[in-house]
DNA sequence: CTGTAATTGAAAAAGACTTTCATTTGAGAC
DNA sequence: GTCTCAAATGAAAGTCTTTTTCAATTACAG
């Protein structure tokens, strides 16, 4: 599920970053996660890790793993952001919508497609962003206990 | 492009609800877009037909809209949501990079893929989210002249 | 160990969104 | 047309999220 400790935090320092306590705390917070966490959440988790974590250096360390790959921001239904470890590589997300876990899944099949709307719309296709919803089995199974 | 005025007042009509002066602003301020507009952005274009709406009344009938389905949130870099007119049906939107110009497109083709991520993850699949960027034609052309 | 530039947390500021409430207004009843 | 009343409105205040600023701290190269 997540890549190993170790090779994010060389990500981080290829790219000329420092490896503090304060990340390490995000990263291992991150990892230790099966949904996505509100930059306040990270904040609340993280201080196991790091007693006093500040909430500006969760945004400011988030934004920075985010630029360098190992972070991807999802989007939630409410209050937009969440962040969850990213696999390298292009994958998407499915969402539950009960519970918030997160199921990453490689390849898409979305080339073709792509294709057919650069040509309708005239658009250079840089991008695309899927999430998809839906109810993990966890959550369906306990709907049929109650 | 967008649905005729009376169809969109009709809906709302259908829904129990009433159509006001400041209603009638952010529908016409919708139709005159040519990208998704934030709350604010459309407080400020609103007031041309209604001086004193309020950016409280905005977000009040936004959700109002969005529930109706006559308006679609959208998911911009930055600042998380923006707002376009909806065209009845599903649809997804191509968001240009540079200028934010939205074109909505019918018909998406992902029911197998999302079959297979069903069985693949055993969630329930109960919805997605789809969003492609790229550079529209105007911009790619702005590109060439510099 | 030491020097130094990157990083940090706290405080304050800016921004986005919501709640509350007295006033106004749309639209159906007459 | 005009009356009536629930729905809708704007202003003000409040809450929550995110950014900026700055002096103190820390990682890490040498």
């Amino acid at each position: 599920m997540a890549a190993d400790f170790d090779t994010l935090a060389d990500h981080l320092r290829e790219h000329g970053h420092k490896l503090t306590r304060p990340r390490r705390a995000i990263l291992r917070t991150l990892a230790a996660a099966s949904k996505p966490l509100s930059p306040a959440e990270i904040q609340a988790r993280g201080q196991a890790f790091c007693t006093d974590l500040g909430l500006v250096t969760v945004y400011r360390t988030l934004e920075i793993m985010t630029d360098v790959g190992i972070v991807r921001p999802v989007h939630v239904v409410d209050g937009c952001h969440g962040y969850v470890l990213a696999t390298p590589g292009h994958t998407h997300h499915v969402v539950c919508e009960r519970c918030n876990a997160v199921i990453e899944i490689t390849g898409c099949e979305l080339g073709g497609f792509l294709e057919r709307v650069a040509q309708r719309t005239g658009y250079a296709i840089t991008g695309h962003w899927l999430e998809i919803s839906g109810v993990c089995a966890d959550c369906q199974q306990r709907e049929h206990t109650l």
